[in-house]
This record gives C-alpha cells, structure tokens and sequence, in this order.
DNA sequence: AGATGTGAACCAATTCACAGCA
DNA sequence: TGCTGTGAATTGGTTCACATCT
C-alpha cells in the first residue's frame, strides 16, 4: 500500500548537502544586509559562498521560488527563508558540559547568540572550576559553572534540547547518556569518541585531529609521493 | 591521447568519503591494541566506528588487501597501514595564529601530539598575549606566543605546512593570504568566512555555529513542525 | 535581455549479495 | 565454515543546458 503523502505542493525532505550549505549562505546574507546590498543574483552569492551558482540555485529551489527571474534574490527576504527553514527564528537553550579551553571558546562564542543559540547552563566535573562565573556570549549574562551531578537539573531548568559535550573522551559516552535521559535530543560532540545513542537523538561530531588527518593525507599526496613504480 | 596510467597494481585516488573515515578507523584500532586485541572482523570494528561492515570493508580495499579472509583484520598490522596511508608517520610542524580560547584548546589538545602533528609556533596578534608560555601537548615543551608580525619567520623557522587559523572572522583572509605566501599548503580554518586560496593550497573549515544550526534544522522537524496542511 | 528554476545527464558513494580464499 | 573483498545495483549529489518568467 502507497503511503499517505501529506500534500503534493510542499516541498518536503531537503536534501542533507543542501542543509549543511544553509548556514553559509544564510551567513554571507546576513553580511550582504548589514552592509545595505538590496540584491544579489545566484553568480554573486554563490562565489561569496564558496560554491557554483549552479548549486546555489538548487540549493535555494528545495526552499521554495523565492528569487526574480531576470533579477536576482531579495536579501533580506531570502535571509529570513533560510533562517525560518534552519530554525534560527526560534530560542534554543543550549547546555554545554565540560568548561576547559574548549568549553570556554564555546561559551563566550558570538556566533551563537546572534542565531538563536542561548548558553543556559555549564557543567563541568572538576571542583576547582565549579562556581566560576563565565560571560557567554558577547552580550549574555554571566552564568555559573554548576557540578557535575546537577547535570539533569540543569538541562531540567534551562529547557535544553540541545547539549554540547566538550569534556575528555573517558567522560563523553557517560555524559551523553545522561543528557540524553534529562530529555536531550540534540547533541554536538566535541570528544574523539563514538557515542551511541537511541535512535531519536541526533549526533553531530566535531573532532579536531580528525580535520589535520585529512588535511595531512592531501598535503602529504602534494608534496612526497613521487612514487616512480617500476 | 590516453593518459599514461604509473602502474596496475597500484590503488590510486582513495574516495574523499572514505579518507574522512580513516581518522575515525585508526583510532578505534589505537585503542585496541593498545588494549591487547591481536584481530578484529569487520563487523566489529564497524560497529566500535559507526558505520556498517560493508562500508568498512570497502573502505580498507581501496588501500589494498590487509585482511584475512574466515579470521578478520590484524589490528597492529592494520593500524600501521592506515597511519602510513594517512601519513601519521611522518612529523608535521604545525603553526597555530591566534591564540584565544580555542587557540589555547588546540594547543594544549593532547590528540595532536600523538599523531605526528607537532606545535611548532604560536602567532597572536594581541599584544597582551604575546610572549606567554604556553605547554604545546601534553609532554611538549612549552613555546612562546610570538607577535603578528613574526609570522613569516615563524612559519619559515618551524618548516610548517600546516597552518591553522583562530582568529576572528576579520582577520581571517589576511593571516591566510600571509601563511599562504609564506609557504604554507595546508590551512584549517575555524573562523567563519569562506577562505579565498590558490589552487595548490588545502583548506578545511570547522564551523561550530554552523554545526549546532544544522543540528537545529533536524530537531525543529523532530519536535514542532505538526503541518496539518488542509 | 537576463537571471531563475529545473529536467536530464553525469558522477560519487552506499548498499547488496556473493564469489573466493583461509 | 566464516569472513573478506568486490562486481553489480541503487541511491544521493552535482553539473549541464535550457525553458520560463520578469
């Protein structure tokens, strides 16, 4: 039997390369605005985004029609679709454990404020560092450092959906396991683990030796590798 | 006219997918012999990677044949075969511009030592930083942060052709020109703007607003998003 | 005229399923 | 027998080229 479909003019299911394209553009945009730029046309934005105008414009079709033949796109128009399409337009608590250089870096990060992100609370598991009082974001109130074992509460109170796990490996499959049991469902891993997780949470990771690794095969094939095979 | 192809035998052109994923392979493989585990089958060690067997498998073909077939994967053998392909062999100087918060996280994060990626310069163009010690790795000795200006030497004097960029968005494009002219090959880029570089240079970026907006996107359709549509 | 939006062609990556070897 | 290694099929993503609309 044929699934139900919703309805037929919606475009549903944006493709998971154009998603992770999104924040760039909506970031250029965002610059575009600022500095009053009215238009642009899919050439311009998408060189100041890094990628073909003809991928750009794919991109932007999985959105809706929201450009001008013969024209271009509306800046401040398309900014707010895309923004509205990410969820930028809504609050996301934020929760972030672990508050070593990293952990810091993230907290006082202005990226975040302005798209939406709120720091609502920071966990970290050493005493010495429980209680400290940390600025996050540009403008954000400072907020403290809460231990360990009030974790729960802490994503309880602040209404988190999201949790930032920038602790040391040992610590992060524990840590997302109790996250993700105060209610959680969105986890940004910094730590070089694999966490596991039920199926409705959803993992993104970030692992810093992992990008120098790759950077050091391709730099390795440029340089080296002659490789004269008889 | 045909290309003259180097040889047969050989495996050339690793698919992007699959070097993104050796990083994760070699250090799931670290940990087992480190922790005495002389052989792993592919569904094993998938399953400690997070990806499936078949992927896996296809994967560590297309670096040759390190496999014993009805045993599995000789995980000492395998390790070295992967750090050889990724060159984690061999030393790479590495100079880090920018030294705030994440600067200080990447300096200090004890994954890079292990894996011939080796501190060799501090850049920053803060005046009030410069010349602070700081522990590059875990047992490294500790280097001095040295002005924006030196950053030519630095790089020169370290031999680096990696370099990575924590600086603020503004500063971006003009440290990267300079590491570039400089002689650098290789650029890892946390700030958020879209590096303009010559062909011949490397860039990989790491985003973390980026990262928690894509993660938004997928939990605004988990949670909200009902959309009856009439 | 000029730029968007999109089917069609192309290419890369994943998954399947099993032949081949220890 | 059991697990690797790999062609074949499939899915997903990118590029091309042009019909379409302002």
């Amino acid at each position: 039997m044929p699934l139900p479909r919703a309805n037929e003019s919606s475009r549903r299911g944006i493709p998971d390369a154009t998603v992770a394209r999104l924040p760039v553009y909506h970031r250029v945009l965002a610059h575009l605005v600022e500095r009053g730029v009215a238009t642009v046309s899919s050439e311009e934005l998408a060189a100041a985004a890094g990628v073909t105008s003809a991928k750009l414009r794919k991109d932007l079709s999985h959105l809706g029609s929201y450009g001008t033949r013969g024209v271009g796109y509306d800046t401040e128009y398309l900014v707010y679709q895309i923004a509205r399409e990410l969820g930028l337009t809504q609050d996301w608590p934020v929760v972030i454990v672990g508050v070593g250089n990293l952990g810091h870096a993230l907290a006082n990060y202005g990226g975040f404020a302005s798209r939406g992100f709120r720091v609502v609370g920071l966990v970290d598991a050493d005493p010495s560092r429980v209680g400290e009082q940390i600025n996050a974001g540009p403008n954000g109130a400072p907020i403290a450092v809460r231990p360990l074992q009030d974790l729960e509460d802490v994503v309880a109170d602040g209404g988190a959906a999201i949790g930032v796990i920038a602790t040391p490996a040992g610590a992060a499959q524990s840590v997302c396991d109790r996250l993700v049991s105060a209610g959680v469902t969105s986890i940004l891993n910094f730590a070089p683990v694999v966490l596991t997780t039920p199926d409705h949470v959803g993992v993104r990771k970030v692992d810093l030796a992992t990008e120098l690794q790759i950077l050091a095969f391709h730099e390795q094939r440029r340089s080296g590798r002659a490789e004269v095979t008889a």
